[in-house]
RNA sequence: UGGGGCGUCGCCAAGUGGUAAGGCACCGGAUUUUGAUUCCGGCAUUCGGAGGUUCGAAUCCUCCCGCCCCAG
């Protein structure tokens, strides 16, 4: 038996999420051809009119398409499901949320957490699954004290980062065919399996905007978070203005439009009480010490642990301690400072030595490697 | 309307006779299932204007225009 339906029995009954890319599609075949009775599963997330034009999106209009003939072509039964309302609920409103008080969201962990492993794991409880599988690239490894999320064997692919909401219990419904596997390997696999979107290019950016300007949804999600205000240095003088924070993110260089500097300033934290971006040199971005919120841990809760973490996704992890206080705060100390850590994004941990995730919460706030320096 | 200084890309700024550095900003692309970062590429046939000297000027000369400072 693959490690694919790990832990299932023959002929199980397993839900797919599709996507109408090639990792889902791949998901479904493979599942399909190790003998699983497969239902494919395709989510309607959004206005698909905008979204059919883009290049790279998914979950609408021809995506939807794709997802239907991949599932035709495999002979599984598919089903479309209309998610629109609990998206925009669940996602997007907490996308824009976060933007207005001034952080930086995820919205892909928000989706995995509160819609695939939320309503449709529950709909795939219903249509008698032994298991939901999703094309993520990421691992379940069947420990001794019940199942583990482990790191992509494809480090380059890995997507556990966008993952750590996830919940121990989820996980042992959860099956991710394609975390032993590598992009290419996965290219191959849809040819072989004669897929048609076996070149489909990858998706990219925020799947719910469609014009690359995430600012315009924000507008009109929360028009009252659209305050213009000053753009500010480390000490507070004024150098400029700006049209809203939610233009902005810390590390973000482009679109301040301040020019005559010697160096590039780069946007060091966001006060949307007051309107207010800071900016300051590079130097200033360097973060040692974050605290963090609402952590979600895959093992049983430590009191301080080293360990590796990440802080943004397309980096590697590096060590870190992580320690939990006598009032249940999360601090992580970094071993060596990272630039640009910014609130509403998340910091995941992992085992020093091996793939194992081990936990991960969201940045409240981060504090330089000298404060205000 | 006495004296002094200055005017080179949107901003800062090199260049003082040999045929316009660089930084910032901006634009485009690459990378990316978040936002950023990063990387690559683009960005003054022209040096406040008009004449002149010279084989050749942003660089020298003349006049004009505009700023700034000091003195009135």
């Amino acid at each position: 038996m693959s490690s694919a339906i790990a832990g299932l029995p023959r002929g199980a009954r397993v839900v797919v999420a599709m996507s109408g890319g090639v990792d889902s599609s791949v998901t479904a075949a493979v599942l399909k051809r190790e003998g699983c009775d497969v239902i494919g599963v395709t989510l309607q997330l959004y206005d698909q009119g905008a979204a059919a034009k883009k290049k790279g999106a998914c979950c609408a209009g021809q995506d939807i398409y794709d997802a239907r003939r991949v599932a035709a072509h495999l002979s599984i039964p598919h089903y479309v499901l209309d998610y629109e309302a609990r998206f925009r609920a669940r996602v997007m409103e907490d996308f824009a949320d976060s933007y207005a008080r001034g952080q930086t969201p995820i919205p892909c962990v928000r989706c995995n957490e509160r819609i695939k492993f939320a309503d449709l794991l529950d709909t795939a409880r219903d249509l008698g699954a032994d298991a939901l599988a999703t094309g993520h690239y990421v691992r379940r490894v069947e420990g001794s004290d019940g199942p583990e999320l482990h790191r992509a064997a494809d480090s380059a692919r890995d997507q556990s980062y966008f993952l750590f909401r996830t919940s121990r219990e989820q996980l042992s419904f959860l099956r991710f065919p394609l975390g032993g596997l590598s992009k290419d390997e996965v290219r191959a696999l849809a040819r072989e399996l004669d897929l048609a979107v076996a070149d489909k290019p990858d998706s990219q950016d925020i799947c719910f905007v469609t014009d690359g300007r995430y600012a315009r949804l924000v507008a009109k999600l929360r028009p009252e978070a659209m305050a213009e205000g000053e753009i500010v240095d480390l000490d507070g003088r004024v150098l400029g203005r700006h049209e809203g924070v939610i233009h902005f993110t810390v590390g973000q260089r482009k679109g301040l439009g301040l020019s005559g500097n010697e160096e590039p300033l780069f946007v060091v934290s966001l006060d949307a009480e007051r309107a207010r971006v800071v900016v300051g040199p590079r130097e200033a971005l360097r973060i040692r010490r974050i605290k963090l919120g609402d952590v979600n841990w895959l093992m049983p809760p430590p009191v301080q642990i080293d360990c590796l973490v990440k802080v943004r996704s397309m980096k590697p992890p590096v060590p870190a301690r992580v320690a939990i206080d006598a009032a249940d705060h999360v601090t992580v100390e970094l071993a060596a400072a990272e630039e640009a850590v910014a609130p509403g994004q998340a910091c995941v941990f992992y085992e020093t030595q091996g793939t194992r995730v081990l936990g991960g919460g969201w940045i409240i706030a981060a504090e330089a490697v000298r404060a205000a320096a």
